[in-house]
DNA sequence: CGAACCACTGAAAAGGTTTGCATACTGTCG
DNA sequence: CGACAGTATGCAAACCTTTTCAGTGGTTCG
């Protein structure tokens, strides 16, 4: 009919009202066969979506979301997608997403908390809800972005403000009951950051359980960058404080600390035990593998996604506030005995 | 006025509409103001600007999506958001595309590539591009989907698709050098999956290096996965194999390796030296730290945006093929000069 | 003083889908 | 046989912004 059409229908994107042309439908028809297939003629609805494949029609999603308010996609904001930890959450979130029909922007703020409000600002409206993983953001901020947008808060709590828990206290006292078991009755913590909520609930878990046991001395080492680097700055004050096992803030302050510790010709574990947290996938890679209270970071992710689905989908009843998950320590190489022979003599 | 309104004033979105009235000015107005500060008169301009600062107003991304046709969005496709190359060039996506005020949905297909071809296309009408990083996609599917929207692929060729190209060889050859000045004539190659584009490359770089070396072998011990546990594989073929020296497919890989080796009671660098390709953050931190040959996947990720919104702005003229991004080797203690008493005997 | 021009602003259409309402049609029951 | 319930479909409005076009008013230059 248009011969010299052909070339351009390529080219520009087919819409519901070619489909409906082609099929002999109306719009709506079609939008309905593709959307409520069950309100339309099965025999309709066979030749529409039949139509709709053979032309390669999809529907436009701007156009949809301008109707019904929905996108479809939800937002995560993380500090760091390189750090293990939020890499698994991530990869959690967008997991439990795509198989609920939703995509995923993500957004790394680089451990600048100031950023994570600008991106949740910039992305709200865009999405149906933001999944938030930002131990460092001050409670301000985000209960103001909680009135601003659906939001979900993991590894935090913060208010009434919904979000998947982590159950700090029974890992720490996991770890704990294990190097009590071997002995230990000095132990040394390494802190993260202070405006970190996990570190204020690790090191609040780890006085408790200390408080349990008279016999048992916490040290208190400190606040430390929460990476490698971190553990390699801390583990000379470790040395010196004659504790015979530490818990790191996090796994990769654990590596540090078994770098350093080995530079200094201090024995792991012979010496000094050493506990991560998180449990990250390197952890059993490390020389000596690390000793590392887990959590299901991944579950994680996709319990936040189910939180957070449940609040779009019925915004009336804010979901219940907290799933809780919970730690289970993986004993590897990194802890031992404590020494018979007394006090450690730093070699080096 | 309607005092009775003011409750839902605040649930419901404020648009230009809205901005107009309380402003005193047309829509066209407001929209000129935000998307073109030049157009409209400096003092009408700042009273626009305030006022819809004031009401919190943001555009909706939906229906400016719908008439521009853009979306600000591009997508970003990985097989493996937790692994550590791939969340390196995420991270770089990320960080270039909010810079020049783009978000990034991001796509996990788990390595499986039949399911990159339905992310891509899922997520095609939502993006205004998509940085693909599928090593093991065949290039029929690829090309199909560069048909279908702007595409660049990172650490892959395919066609005339432009892409942020990886130049192996030249980080082939440092490593191989590196290892014939230690002294090693015989050398394994522990490789990744068939099907990848990289793994192609480099199996071809180390052939094309070796063949410059009368006195070089090469021993091909063929495809693992590119996993630690993949490595953990390899171990015992190479040191049947009689090599001195190994290089690996990845670090992951790599890691794997000295895990299995260590348990072994072979020496590294002692009996065999180890070369990882990546130089991920954590290869400094096993024991003995990975000699690795590594690549700015930041910038590979930033480089792939960059290549994106070329083409996106002037569609006209698809960008130069390939950004080239170098190898630059990174010895650490995995490696050192071949042992003079001969042949490895295996102590386990 | 008039004409042409300029800078600024407003009206209105367009973009593709969803959905409430109206209509047409099929079949059923009184 | 007529009316009615129910189903299937079409029409048209609405969503909110961008952009073209036209208009207003003021300025400059001839």
């Amino acid at each position: 009919m248009w011969p010299h059409h052909t070339i351009e229908v390529k080219s520009v994107a087919v819409t519901a009202r070619d489909v409906a042309r082609v099929a002999g439908v109306s719009v709506s028809t079609v939008s309905r066969a593709l959307a409520k297939p069950a309100e339309v003629a099965p025999a309709t609805r066979e030749k529409v979506l039949d139509t709709a494949r053979g032309m390669g029609y999809l529907p436009n999603p701007a156009a949809s979301g301008l109707i019904t308010g929905r996108t479809s996609t939800i937002g995560l904001i993380v500090p760091d997608l390189e750090n293990p930890f939020f890499a698994a959450v991530t990869k959690g979130v967008q997991s439990r997403a795509r198989a609920a029909g939703y995509h995923v922007v993500v957004a790394d703020s680089d451990e600048d908390p100031s950023q994570e409000e600008d991106l949740a600002r910039t992305m709200v409206k865009r999405v149906d809800g933001i999944v938030m993983c930002s131990p460092r953001a001050p409670d301000s901020v985000i209960a103001q972005l909680a009135l601003e947008c659906k939001l979900i808060l993991i590894n935090r709590a913060c208010g009434d403000i919904p979000g998947v828990a982590i159950d700090n206290l029974t890992g720490i006292r996991q770890a704990m009951g294990h190097l009590l078991a071997l002995g230990h009755r000095k132990i040394a913590y390494v802190g993260g950051p202070v405006t970190s909520w996990s570190n204020a609930a690790r090191l609040a878990s780890l006085q408790l359980v200390a408080a349990e046991h008279p016999d048992l001395e916490l040290v208190d080492l400190g606040s430390f960058q929460p990476y490698v680097s971190g553990g390699v700055a801390a583990a000379d004050l470790v040395i010196v404080s004659g504790a015979t096992a530490v818990v790191a803030y996090n796994d990769l302050v654990a590596f540090g600390l078994l770098d350093r510790l080995r530079h200094r010709g201090v024995g792991v574990p012979d010496d000094i035990s050493v506990v991560g947290i998180d449990n990250i996938r390197m952890s059993e890679l490390t020389f000596p593998s690390l000793t590392s209270v887990g959590i299901p970071l991944v579950n994680c992710g996709r319990a936040g996604v189910d939180l957070l689905l449940s609040f779009v989908r019925d915004p009336s009843t804010p979901p219940e506030h907290h799933h809780d998950l919970s730690f289970r320590l993986v004993v590897r190489e990194s802890t031992g005995p404590v020494r018979t022979s007394g006090a450690l003599q730093a070699t080096a």
